[in-house]
DNA sequence: ATCCATCTATACGCTTGAGTCATGGATCCT
DNA sequence: AGGATCCATGACTCAAGCGTATAGATGGAT
């Protein structure tokens, strides 16, 4: 709308003080300082402002005299180095980069919220963690029916690296896992069950049928993806187990197999997450199926928990 | 471990200066000024405890003397009423509850560093909307590429209630859409089609083909769900088009459609995310694909934008 | 058992900076 | 032109936060 030279920086962002010691010596342009000079006073003044459309109204809900909400956001646009709003004096509106910043704050705020709620009183966020595969099918359904049954609790599903590590270090609140956790700090249900498939090259002979047996695999090398976890060849019969290889990476697993050098056995959650052209899914009828568990910490469960697994539950059973 | 009395408040949270006017009259027991008094400062401190393992070292660390942490750190505990760390002369430990506000803080925090890098210099994400059925099952293949591709700008796919209104908040940096936008301020590219498919109920005597024509559906009532909005009658020959319903969300016409008395037209991806028992979904040959969109904000592209749009495209070609 | 080392909590004075009040400059409406 | 409204800025005030110094607590070593 107007191509003028919008955000340029108000003045120079040198401050004063350079208080911090640059021993980084990375030779980053950016002004390391500012960061830590951004206050969360300054972020509520911006959204302030924003809202209520003037500075003066900010100020007044603000509960501040216009004067400082002018300042405040003075200061934050010197810390960042950049014009975040663009003031007439008929309307406030706010740059390309304010707007984006706005976004951010608003974000940043929220979380604010939800730390001291949570710490206070009840916990405004249940958060499941999934290492890998999280719930495949279900996912979309538990999120839309967690919405409608308990819109006070917001649901959000994160990915963490693993889960005990995830659980332990406060990332999530519950976890998808698909063997029992052995750690005394923990506890897991199993909501339901999924079967488990072999994962084939499209151009396998094996490929044509709609299911496999265990002895079906015998000559092949069954390829072990380590994070998964879900496979072990404790499925076969003991004599009867089938060569192995391992791989660190989902896509080096659906690689290596779709050369047919390899199979795979994964949760069926697996194969709807990660269809992969070259590589087909199949059941593998006499194994017995794998237990999605959701885990979550013994000494603290979070007071939705016992709720998300019901939900779940039911879901599984439904799908069944 | 320990089920010692952990987190008892430490004192009061009374503070002295209610000077937060409480008009809300929901009679929250939360003490709504501490909200207000939660400053960065006070999550850095915390931060730095945790990760420096004492007091001591988090105050060289932040660069400041080790009473001022100290301080800082009982502040935050009596703003939120809660003991966060267990201190022992020997080592300090967060309670459960630390845990929590632990996790929260590193995300605010992260969270504003973002802030700082996308205003000063570069942006630290690049942020997709979608409205309502996203990328289908292409999603987790790009998430995938994209990490790899470009580890310097995390992907986030975020749901937003109007793809304009998600652009325009800034809430989002790109946009997932299925028609072009009639916004002069946005911009949009086509990455890829999508067949069009016709939801039924299982029983529903169509369901038995794989695929219908259009003509099939000559004398159904079709369900047209706004949000969607990949739905018009224009597919259908003028002379005989079918009559309409409408809904506002996506269990409401996935039920109303397995109840047989309507059927629905949808994208692929729809079918994908939403599947339903009782609910089957048909290519339709004779209808044209649906165009899968990228747009974003003409003024302002997000640099990252373009290879978004390629590594897309690159993702619906290779799968069509 | 005592001493010492280490770590956290508190007391006191000082400095910084966020706020208020008052005023100036700019823009729009009447 | 006059008035109204709104944002910016200068001078001043005062509380909040910091550093130094020290007390209290805990665990290990002699």
């Amino acid at each position: 709308m107007d191509p003028s030279p919008e955000d340029a920086p108000p003045e120079g962002a040198s401050g004063k003080g350079a208080s911090v010691e640059d021993a980084s010596g990375t030779g980053a342009p950016v002004d390391h300082a500012s960061v830590m000079n951004v206050e969360l006073r300054q972020l509520r003044c911006l959204v302030a402002i924003v809202d209520e459309g003037t500075f003066t109204d900010a100020a007044i809900a603000l509960g501040v005299s216009q004067a400082a909400v002018s300042r405040t956001l003075a200061s934050l646009e010197r810390a960042l180095g950049v014009r975040l709003l663009r003031r007439t004096s008929r309307e406030v509106a706010p740059t390309a980069t304010g707007l984006r910043v706005l976004a951010h704050a608003r974000r940043v705020l929220g979380e604010v919220a939800d730390l001291v709620q949570e710490a206070m009183s009840g916990r405004a966020s249940l958060r499941i963690g999934y290492a890998w595969s999280a719930l495949g099918r279900h996912t979309l359904a538990f999120q839309r029916d967690w919405a409608r049954a308990h819109p006070e609790t917001e649901l959000r599903l994160v990915r963490v690296n693993s889960v005990t590590a995830g659980l332990a270090e406060g990332a999530c609140d519950a976890a998808v896992v698909r063997r029992p956790l052995d750690d005394r700090r923990f506890d897991s249900a199993i909501v339901g069950l999924e079967r488990r498939l072999c994962a084939l090259a499209a151009d396998d002979p094996l490929a044509g049928r709609r299911s496999v047996r265990l002895a079906d695999l015998g000559g092949r090398v069954l390829l072990i993806d380590r994070r998964t976890g879900t496979t072990t060849t404790e499925l076969f019969p003991p004599d009867s187990r089938p060569a192995t290889r391992e791989t660190h990476d989902v896509d080096e697993w659906l690689t290596a197999i779709s050369t047919g050098r390899c199979v795979g056995m994964t949760a069926e959650s697996t194969a709807h997450q990660y269809p992969r052209p070259g590589v087909v899914y199949r059941p593998v009828r006499d194994a017995e199926p794998i237990a999605v568990r959701l885990a979550w910490w013994r000494d603290d469960p979070h007071p939705a928990a016992p709720a998300a697994i019901e939900l779940l539950t039911e879901l599984y059973r439904r799908a069944a």
